[in-house]
DNA sequence: TAAAAAATTTAACGCGCGATAAGTTTGACC
DNA sequence: GGTCAAACTTATCGCGCGTTAAATTTTTTA
């Protein structure tokens, strides 16, 4: 007796009210009146109807799909940004789903591929970076709205949100060298994402305009492994003697890793007096509290981000196809100090 | 030119084969005829088609969309399950949703809510366990196949698939007695998971069958920051002086606080000589590699969970509604000794 | 209380595909 | 060359909903 109502019609003749009002009522529950609101809603909680989502999406020119893509769920800074996003979007009244490529730029496209036929509102992409089939990309951002997170590729999409690369350097270079001596900048040969270039960059930059000699060690690794690359390169890096006694981190991942090593080979880090290493990284990786010693790193503004992204994605979805000037912003980072340098 | 071909009268005309032909082959390739295949493959490469799922699912009575839930996708732990379940399901020929509940029962019974009007073939479901809704999630595994994962429910969907606590338990209790001395159990007071209760019961039988006194500190706090308690719970232990030489956390998140804890406080966790402690885990979290030091625990067998568990599904939505008797299945863990212990 | 505005009803079409039945063509085989 | 099954075509219905237009009712406003 609750459960034979399959469809709209019938939900309409059990609260007495035609099926235009009650398609109107799902539409926007406010456009109807108050007293006709209330037998719909009456009716749909006695026999738990939910509309059919196919037959909604069939008709809808737009649906209120939104698709999360990012590089690499199982990385804690991609989850927790994943994570914000989509709450932010359930509260917006969207549908998100996330995706991650897993570092695959195959997988990224077949990803946008099979999202295209969701016709979904907006994406919000994460992009792989270099690894990412620009051609592609670029075609898939001019068919569905589509909003960069954390990596720009210049040019694409409504609009780029993410992290100022340049403040992160900045902060942990000025603390370093005004706390003890300029850094040596710690990264891998072939970063798999555009941020690393230009945190390299910075850090020229940075070390140039201080008057002090730039020092790069790119260690070898592919993939995603960080902490694994990490934890080799210092290996290898310690192997030949501790080069300069304060070192900076291209990311905490990589941090990590270094960490690691440099605990196995005995070698102390930290500010004390008596402390062989400096060791400073970016992105405040969720574990940099848990490392050992605790890390020293800048800190992503999360919250800003993925409001920022969310809301640009809305406002642009609401307004149409409305080609306003393409936005970047970046957003500053936040001096973190813990006990590593 | 390209793109004037918006369904499947269009592409069936551009390809030069009736409609339900091309229905068929998209159903199936392989059950039409080889020139007729190319020929239709041949338009579907010129315009770029791809059939509108929404379309597609209204009439099929079975999707084949299947739902991946799990409880928190930022704990590695469940990142890495779930992209291995994810990527079997693809292979499998299905489409995966991937869905995390955060750790509040009330969102994983939106997910499933939401879940059951995409009338997915199946779902693949790791419950948050003592948390969760019992009654809705019944509810749930009687309208849709589900294949319970990592924690076990009673009686709740078609099978159950995750890891063999005891075994875990078992093989480190043993190994830390057997090259030093009977552990101290570290846990979290109230778990917001079955296998954390398993762990215990297996730690108090096992210290019982070799003729020790089981001790357990649990230690307070909620949520999902398994590190931040450890570290709190490790220093309020720690406060009280050195309880015992060997110790045995319940997993991989507690130790990890529990080491950031003991190195801030200059002790020296490992199993040489001079070492005040020995730590041991269970999970082989991604990380416990990189830990200070680096972590002995057991290791999950994820690659058999996750093959096993969506083999099983994949059965369950190929013989209908089967119901064969439910079957529960456990994997050992693997001993995995590195510097802690 | 009448007129205007808002809400609702009735009727009907379309979306893109699944599914089926009956007739027609194709290809393999002896 | 004839036979027959497999493959294909034509025709047609249905899925559950969006959407629209015109007619009707209800509520608000003057």
């Amino acid at each position: 007796m609750t459960n034979t109502i399959k469809n709209m019609d019938e939900l309409a003749k059990a609260s007495g009210v035609s099926r235009p009002t009650v398609s109107k009522y799902f539409h926007d529950p406010d456009s109807v009146r108050a007293s006709t609101r209330e037998r719909i809603e009456a009716a749909i909680r006695a026999h738990d109807y939910r509309p059919n989502i196919y037959a909604i999406n069939q008709n809808r020119k737009l649906t209120k799909n939104v698709g999360i893509v990012v590089p690499h769920l199982a990385d804690p800074f991609f989850a927790e940004i994943a994570r914000a996003i989509e709450q932010l979007c359930i509260e917006a009244g969207f549908s998100p789903t996330m995706y991650s490529s897993y570092g695959d730029a195959q997988q990224e496209i077949e990803i946008l591929d099979s999202l295209r036929s969701l016709k979904p509102a907006g994406v919000l992409l994460a992009p792989l970076g270099h690894d990412s089939d620009l051609k592609r990309l670029e075609k898939f951002c001019k068919s569905v709205p589509t909003v960069l997170v954390d990596s720009n590729i210049q040019g694409l999409g409504e609009a780029f949100i993410g992290s100022d690369n340049a403040s992160f350097v900045n902060q942990t270079v000025e603390y370093l060298v005004r706390t003890g001596e300029p850094p040596l900048f710690f990264e891998m040969e072939t970063p798999s994402n555009p941020n690393a270039d230009h945190r390299r960059e910075t850090y020229i930059a940075k070390m140039d305009s201080m008057g002090f000699e730039p020092e790069i060690v790119g260690v070898p690794g592919k993939g995603w492994n960080f902490e694994e690359i990490g934890y080799r390169g210092a290996h290898d890096l310690l192997d030949k003697g501790i080069p300069k006694r304060s070192i900076l981190c291209s990311n905490d991942r990589l941090a990590i890793g270094f960490l690691s090593a440099a605990y196995e080979r005995g070698l102390t880090v930290g500010r004390q007096p008596g402390d062989t290493l400096r060791l400073a990284s970016n992105d405040d990786h969720p574990y940099a509290r848990f490392t050992c010693p605790s890390l020293t790193t800048a800190a992503h503004d999360y919250e800003a981000v993925s409001t920022h992204s969310v809301r640009t994605l809305v406002e642009r979805i609401e307004q149409g196809s409305a080609l306003r000037t393409r936005q970047e912003t970046r957003y500053p980072a936040r001096l973190v100090l813990r006990n590593s340098s």
